[in-house]
DNA sequence: GTCGCTAGTCTACACGCGTAGACTTCTGGC
DNA sequence: GCCAGAAGTCTACGCGTGTAGACTAGCGAC
């Protein structure tokens, strides 16, 4: 049993080396890059399974390190979540590089998000992957948790300024939701209806309902 | 440990039959009564938890069996989660009530659609069993899967026809993602901006989005 | 050249999971 | 009264989980 085990370690390590064998030094033993490595798999494995569906060992795999290297880099498995959704949010999303490279027209702006979002959400596009994270984690009351907090920091500092008129918490609120609902069924639950519905027909009904929310006086 | 074991087995017995003490007979070695008690304990922690937030002994213990009998009436714990979740959409639900009692006032029906899902993602609401368990077992991939059948074939059924006008498919799916996103952020995320919102603004916020789904040229 | 520090690993624990098969206990029909 | 069969339970297996503590090995400074 032990020599399986061995051998397994061993064929991780290699595959590690062999995946890149000459365009970089080997370079073990690099803290910051093994940290990063760890923050990439972790990412990646919470994005396709979510909090409860991936396990440290899985993601430790994933960055060619063993299990217990995850929590002594970040202490525990909720510890990671929390870094790898603060980094996934930070990074410019479909709703930040939209407004805060818009002008003052609300309509091509609605258009834009929508043209983004559904092409997003359609089995070729680049997924969206913190609502990806956020709609398979939110099982979990930890991951829950953790995700109310980074979702509230973020969009409260980022998107609610950018809404001109009344109520902007609500409405940007009421978008993070119809974001998260639409790639919900389209993504996660994958409904025929919208995985099959013409990308134009949808794209239309979805950019009205932005343009409501972006408008400030209903 | 066997006594232990014993006396927890016990335990679990009699409090079943404390809990109604006169009101019915002892009624034991009930089939059809059985089998609905662990169905709707089964349908209290799927809609609490998720379909891998909770285990099948949590599902007997709520019921007042032992695991095995659930495994021996629904065959598996996928199979009980997918007559749950059948049973849960088959009861009028928050748009098929609305929907199907409408006049032809699509102004009202959106501001009754608007106030009921509003009402029931509040905290002192009653929650919508079938999206939340939706939405919390969302992350498991066999879970996924039969709530995509189901959803689709119950919502094709009742909600599409029910719409007048182009596109009626993709508008239905546009409102489930609606509801779905709001109870998302509203109950299982619970971003204060959303839990702490006035009820009154947010209704009027999410009728007009209603409005647009539901008439039939945008 | 060697020594200390740190990156990284191994083993182990205690638990919870779904479920298979053998077993016990109750009840309705004759 | 009794017995077949159904209702229900017990024990057990194999696996996977997060993580704690002791251990090994490679790199940089002297």
């Amino acid at each position: 049993m032990a020599t399986s085990r061995k051998s397994t370690r061993v064929d991780t390590k290699r595959s590690r080396t062999q995946e890149e064998p000459d365009c970089t030094p080997p370079r073990r033993r690099n803290a910051a890059e093994t940290r990063q490595a760890i923050l990439d798999s972790a990412r990646a494995a919470f994005t396709r399974a979510g909090y409860d569906g991936v396990g440290v060992r899985e993601i430790a795999t994933g960055a060619g390190v063993t299990a217990m290297l995850v929590n002594r880099y970040f202490g525990s498995k909720e510890s990671l979540f929390a870094e790898v959704v603060d980094v996934t949010l930070s990074r410019p999303g479909i709703l930040t590089r939209e407004i805060t490279t818009m002008g003052h027209d609300v309509a091509a702006l609605a258009r834009h998000i929508s043209a983004a979002l559904v092409d997003a959400t359609s089995p070729t596009g680049t997924p969206l992957d913190g609502f990806l994270i956020m709609l398979r984690s939110a099982s979990s009351p930890q991951a829950a948790a953790i995700l109310r907090d980074k979702f509230e920091a973020h969009f409260e500092h980022r998107l609610v300024p950018a809404l001109p008129g009344d109520a902007a918490r609500e409405r940007a609120s009421l978008m993070l939701a119809l974001i998260a609902g639409l790639q919900l069924m389209r993504q996660v639950i994958a409904m025929p209806s919208l995985t099959g519905a013409d990308p134009c027909t949808l794209e239309k009904q979805v950019e009205a309902l932005f343009r409501l929310l972006i408008i400030p006086n209903v």
